[in-house]
DNA sequence: CCACATCCCTACCAATCGGTACACAAGGGA
DNA sequence: TCCCTTGTGTACCGATTGGTAGGGATGTGG
């Protein structure tokens, strides 16, 4: 029984390769010529190996969220509600202006993609952000049921607005925005955070878990 | 001295339709057969009106700014600088989901299309944000020197998170986000907003004057 | 009525899109 | 060594992209 010829390149890699096209130039911009240039393969074999343009990028969009916005999933085990919804802007800032790969957000980016052809990875985008919206919500519930929150905070509410300034972020790095002006946009938005009365939870040095470079 | 044939369709009228195009797919996204089918005209037709399609898409942004966002400079005469922001926030929520025409934002929308090759595009749309950044930050400026906002508020940072709210509201909208969650938002956002320690301009009733259709 | 200027329309252009057919190269099992 | 399986590479597919040539239609000024 017969094995076959050995693939010649590496599948990580060029996944890698493909992720940062799409994320420089979103989903219908990038077009098979240019992922295959940056990837070092041809068609044929970026076909066997990933199915279809469509299938490549929902592979690349997983390895985005698993390994450039796990700072979002991690923020979620602060210890206080202050401190998830800064380590989450503070982080933002930081991921969506990091020199080591394309700036901005790929799902940001991929969920304005225009055609209605697309509107699979639409809805897939749209799926992704809603699970983690409600992720979010239910961590502020939690906070709010142990007072770390005030009683009458909205935490759906919360949560929809640290989504919009993420995506607001996103908007901002993808124009060529500064780090230091999204760390603005940041700490302004976190003004807006209600205190619990009875413990306040300000401004803390846990900032340093965010670190500065990739 | 012949006249010559007049033209046989309304060139505002064929203008709104473009500009619903391409609010609708963004500036690649909207194909000339797409815009040729709204505007219910044929493609020389087409380029002898309005130049090319880069230029339609101008002159859809032109009549975009000066008719749909116009509550946005319309903003800056607000009596203080926290009613200025509760009017451009506001005023958001309800233009992004206006029924009477797409959702969503066609300058957030057009600053991600993807192409290198519509890069004069994004320049121009980036143009016009910074240039109404400034304007924004020179109105939160005076209110500042006037003891409307908190002598050490930073009318640069607040002008720039007050952008950075409104692209992420347009994300939203885009993706199908309601009214209200948009009102909720800004609500949020405008927590936020530093009071002077004098003279306390809280949430007003001015939002009257923004009208909840067209 | 004629001439001229302008517009409309069909049909086309080269380039690019995502995707694939097919011949050849490279390896392991018998 | 021969075979079989799999990947590689070239060259192609039909469809669509933005943009245009050129003839016929339609109006005004003489």
């Amino acid at each position: 029984m017969a094995i076959g010829r050995p693939r010649a390149f590496c599948t990580e890699t060029a996944l890698n390769a493909a992720l940062n096209v799409f994320w420089r130039k979103g989903y219908e911009g990038a077009s098979l010529t240019d992922l295959t240039e940056a990837m070092g393969i041809n068609r044929p074999s970026l076909y066997a190996a990933f199915g279809n343009k469509e299938e490549l990028f929902r592979k690349a969009l997983d390895r985005y969220v698993n390994e450039k916005v796990s700072f979002a999933s991690e923020a979620l085990e602060a210890p206080t509600a202050y401190q998830v919804a800064e380590r989450l802007l503070l982080g933002a800032a930081e991921m969506l202006t990091n020199p080591d790969h394309p700036v901005g957000c790929l799902a940001v980016r991929g969920s304005l993609t225009c055609g209605e052809e697309s509107q699979s990875i639409r809805n897939e985008i749209a799926h992704l952000r809603s699970e983690y919206e409600a992720n979010l919500r239910g961590r502020l519930e939690r906070a709010r049921d142990e007072g770390d929150l005030p009683a009458d905070a909205q935490p759906e509410h919360l949560a929809r607005f640290i989504t919009t300034i993420f995506q607001g972020m996103a908007v901002q790095a993808a124009g060529g925005a500064a780090r230091e002006a999204l760390r603005g946009v940041a700490e302004t938005a976190l003004r807006a955070w209600p205190r619990a009365p009875a413990a306040r939870h300000g401004p803390s040095a846990d900032t340093l878990a965010v670190s500065d470079g990739d």
